[in-house]
DNA sequence: ATGTTGACTTGGA
DNA sequence: GTCCAAGCCAACA
């Protein structure tokens, strides 16, 4: 994991997410150690466009459940769809039950036990 | 090496 | 409950 650069352990953790979860920014952040840095985990998102994998962005993201970087999606309405197909509903750029489709990387995959 | 940037988070008013 | 300000750290120019 050292050698990967931060980006791809975002992406990583990121295709980790089951289909029909969703995470935040600052989970995946907490799960890597770097709590502080849960702008970078936007912010390597925003790279993940043109790697590969593909990263299932659309399933990450902020605390409050909202969908704050559909705009980067190209379509306003892509990030929400991609959601739709996985049975997580959006209204209102925001996810619903959130809390209970919530997946936490650091409690789901538990590596420190 | 320094400065800017950012798909966030938290805390205080 | 909402709104504003500061902090945070890694990649990039």
């Amino acid at each position: 994991m050292d050698r990967a650069s931060f980006y791809e352990q975002v992406y990583q953790v990121t295709r980790l997410v089951p289909k029909g979860r969703v995470t935040s920014y600052g989970a995946i952040a907490s799960y890597l150690g770097t709590k502080g840095s849960s702008r970078m985990v936007g912010y390597a998102m925003a790279s993940s466009h043109q790697i590969s994998p593909p990263v299932p962005a659309h399933r990450v993201v902020n605390r409050n459940g909202v969908l704050t970087g559909k705009f980067h999606f190209g379509s306003l309405t892509a990030m929400e769809d991609l959601l739709a197909k996985e049975d997580v509903k959006v209204l209102d750029d925001k996810i619903v039950d959130f809390k209970n489709k919530f997946w936490d990387p650091a409690a789901e995959l538990d590596l420190e036990k």
